[in-house]
DNA sequence: TCCCATTTTGTAAGCCTTTACAAAACATCG
DNA sequence: CGATGTTTTGTAAAGGCTTACAAAATGGGA
């Protein structure tokens, strides 16, 4: 084997060629070190390796990325992280791309479909190597912005077979759970705290199956008792107020999300209405503090941190050109806790 | 002028190539409209666009960085999503950012310094501009492997003059602010549940601060009176608990964070302990539900958004080379709930 | 020891932009 | 209208890495 003896471009930072001539290799063997060190020969990888320590070098991504035409960067887009429950699901997939060897990039869309349709296309800037977004409610030339570049995606938190990947699981569903439950108790005066449903798909599922469970039960939700609001705890007292000063007041109050109820609960508390005595409260997602408010709050559990990894397993199944199942079901379950009981009998 | 024919290089993806053609000028002319529109004629302008747009052309975000030597990548390291005092600041950041044409690249390092340090390590290559970082802690060859890539960097939640930027409050003279408030109030027997000091930096000095303060006063805390928990809910009932147990039961907590706070408070809830009849509960951070809580919960506010901009601005004049300000100290506030107040005269 | 198959390595051509430099176009003025 | 100064544009050379391909080294028989 000739002395290799590749001229270095110039420069100041410590490049692939500085380790090559440190190791007295070439840069192709450096490179297939760093990168596949399988297919080198053992004595090869040490003097590498050694060069690499001793030089201090660290290899410039955006040079691999350009030339291998793949990076390790995926990026997530959520309504906002400052909802524990996005929260949580950002910091089970960043510890888990990690792991992987991916690196995260984070944007926040405030449920706003162009705003995510501008994230998206500064990802694609960046190069990421695929993207994970919530829901599937996008902006039609995002997606095809998406396949016109043959980058991945895969929607979380919501199951759909539209075609295109997801891990989530079936709002609707997950919905009717609660309303069937609430009428197990007995209840028949409902009203809904849901979530705004312009642009979220998953609020307007949520909503959908409690009226589909009513339906099926011959009771109607009256579109007046069906307050949208966003996902703020003083929303949610506020709603709450609002319904019971109604004059026919609900028994079972089913919230879009546990923050939703969270402020329903203290409002109740605030003003002395009692939980479950006077009227149930439900809510939906199972945050961290549900079960530490008093009353603690019944809802939907969601497995969210193991919705996030899979969602990174698909995405990187797909990156690796591995197969994988297009729609992944995520399942929940009903927590019964203190908010949720029968219907007051004395009333009405 | 000469028509432009740069040879294609060949490929698939549209380039700025392709760009060039379609609108009749050079590669340069198109670089220049993207990123120096004003050094360009209004007739090459609009050409270009309407080639970009006709196109759905995207720029390569790898190519661009690797031959200007600089990204809109900035790294940001925070202990974990899963405390709202850093959701909120990361959600913060990450909107901040994107208004000012950056992008955000996230990870945890769960309070472990070597792994800051990989993560460091992997955000250097992928080219971050910048990086932000949690507290003081790092791992000298952190810092080293940072002044020799030439990133800089800014230290953020904490005021420190060692020399590097940061851009945070004096976390020992805040917790005086709390030590030196409950004295006022009459309570001369204190515990603390402190965070875990061992690489933590802000941890570190809440407890010193208030043994500072106390010492000022004559008085002192005993090792067994400080305990040090992990920030969760669960910790900081048991180690309230615990002290509750004690055979001279404090009058006064002060807990390292909020959330150690929600603990105790709702330990104190759960066994019958009143707040503030029976002793008094002080926090640290004032997350959004400390005032939700009953009682609600006194504490240290920190203007968390506010810090993660400025610290993102720090960053940014810099990289723009501009001057500014080595350490910027943000200011945090003393917020009086219902869980303080005069100890149990009954009491001792 | 020689030959052939296999593994390992080196050479050099990209990957897609930006940007220094030079040339061209344009504007101004005597 | 020509000379001169200022914009605007084009040419082509990086930038640091991966990888197709070819060459070299190695291993195994015969």
């Amino acid at each position: 084997m000739r002395k290799p003896l590749q001229s270095r471009p110039d420069r100041n930072a410590i490049s692939i060629f500085d380790v090559a001539n440190e190791a007295g290799v070439s840069t192709a063997s450096v490179s297939r070190v760093l990168n596949a060190p399988r297919s080198t020969k053992h004595k090869t990888r040490i003097a590498v390796e050694a060069a690499v320590r001793k030089l201090g070098y660290i290899p410039n991504g955006a040079a691999r990325a350009l030339s291998s035409r793949s990076s390790r960067v995926i990026g997530a887009i959520i309504p906002t992280i400052d909802n524990s429950i996005f929260a949580t699901g950002i910091q089970a997939l960043q510890s888990y791309l990690h792991g992987k060897g991916y690196f995260l990039l984070l944007g926040s869309s405030n449920y706003d479909p162009a705003l995510e349709y501008e994230l998206c296309k500064n990802f694609l800037v960046q190069q990421v190597a695929g993207i994970i977004m919530m829901g599937t409610t996008h902006l039609p030339e995002c997606i095809a912005m998406l396949a016109r570049e043959g980058t991945p995606f895969v929607n979380t938190g919501t199951y759909c077979e539209d075609g295109h990947y997801c891990v989530g699981f079936d709002n609707r569903r997950a919905a009717v759970m609660a309303a069937r439950y609430l009428m197990t108790l007995g209840h028949t005066s409902f009203a809904m705290i849901a979530g705004i449903a312009k642009d979220n798909d998953r609020a307007r599922e949520r909503i959908s199956g409690i009226r589909e469970a009513l339906g099926q039960h011959g009771l109607t939700l009256a579109e007046e008792r069906i307050l949208q609001r966003r996902y703020e705890i003083d929303e949610g007292g506020a709603a709450f107020r609002h319904l019971m000063g109604l004059a026919a007041p609900p028994t079972a109050i089913i919230c879009g999300n546990d923050v939703l109820g969270f402020g329903a609960i203290l409002e109740a508390n605030r003003s002395g209405i009692g939980i479950p005595r006077d009227v149930s409260v439900i809510g939906f997602d199972d945050l961290v503090r549900s079960k530490h408010l008093t009353p603690s709050l019944s809802t939907i559990r969601i497995p969210t941190e193991d919705m996030w990894r899979r969602a990174a397993d698909t995405l990187i199944a797909r990156l690796d050109g591995l197969e994988s199942p297009t729609a992944i079901e995520i399942d929940v379950s009903l927590v019964v806790r203190e908010s949720t009981g029968v219907p007051p009998t004395a009333r009405e």
